[in-house]
DNA sequence: TATTGACTTGTCAGTATTTGACAAATATAA
DNA sequence: TTATATTTGTCAAATACTGACAAGTCAATA
């Protein structure tokens, strides 16, 4: 996949052939801020990734997987930084759930 | 380095044996909100690295390096998601990049 | 060509979040 | 103690985000 978040959406709507205001009905939203979302002008909001996945039975986790992926390359890409910061963030969750796992070993 | 940015603020300030005051002068920051930082009480703000890249004699790059990738570490953990978002992520930082310089190239 | 439905764009008030600032509490050291 | 450094809580102001609606374009078709 290729395309922007808001390009995937459009595509899973088009392919399950339902109108913006049909598929806004069952994300909650307004069929113009989809629309806005769809073409990049507005940001799908992560709370509403779970009513997503419900919509089109997708599984959550990769659905959060291109959400992220995509938050993140437009961070990089607009802050014109290295992708070496995916690096040093892959290292760091692992830090982080680490450092959870203990604390979690020790509540036991 | 295997710490938060906050940590790492904190490591250069000390490090440089400067105040919370003294630095939050150089960095236009209230010593309180700054050690709200150190401590990952508060986010450190982008528009600021410039700044603090300076104050340390820092490349701005490396800074953005571990600004973004402790800001990505953070939000994959909070929101419990795979790092394969950061892969997703890289490959469309490339297809952005390859795409604007394909439009830049036009412009010649 | 008038109508209809789908989509796009602009705007704006309400809401939520972030920030700067200050006071007060606590800690550290002379 | 006294002074300095740091932490924590709070709050108003600034900023960003969201929902909602009006008005517009476009394409299909009656």
């Amino acid at each position: 996949m290729q395309q922007s978040f808001g390009e995937y959406i459009r595509y899973l709507r088009t392919k399950n052939e339902l109108t913006l205001t049909q598929l806004g009905a069952k994300l909650d939203l307004d069929s113009a801020n989809l629309s806005k979302i769809e073409n990049g002008k507005r940001d799908f909001d992560e709370k509403r990734l779970i009513l997503l996945a419900q919509v089109f039975d997708l599984n959550l986790e990769e659905l959060k997987t291109e959400f992220f992926g995509d938050l993140f390359a437009k961070k990089l890409y607009e802050s014109s930084s290295s992708t070496d910061a995916l690096i040093v963030a892959e290292k760091k969750v692992k830090y982080l759930r680490q450092i959870n796992a203990k604390q979690e070993s020790l509540k036991l």
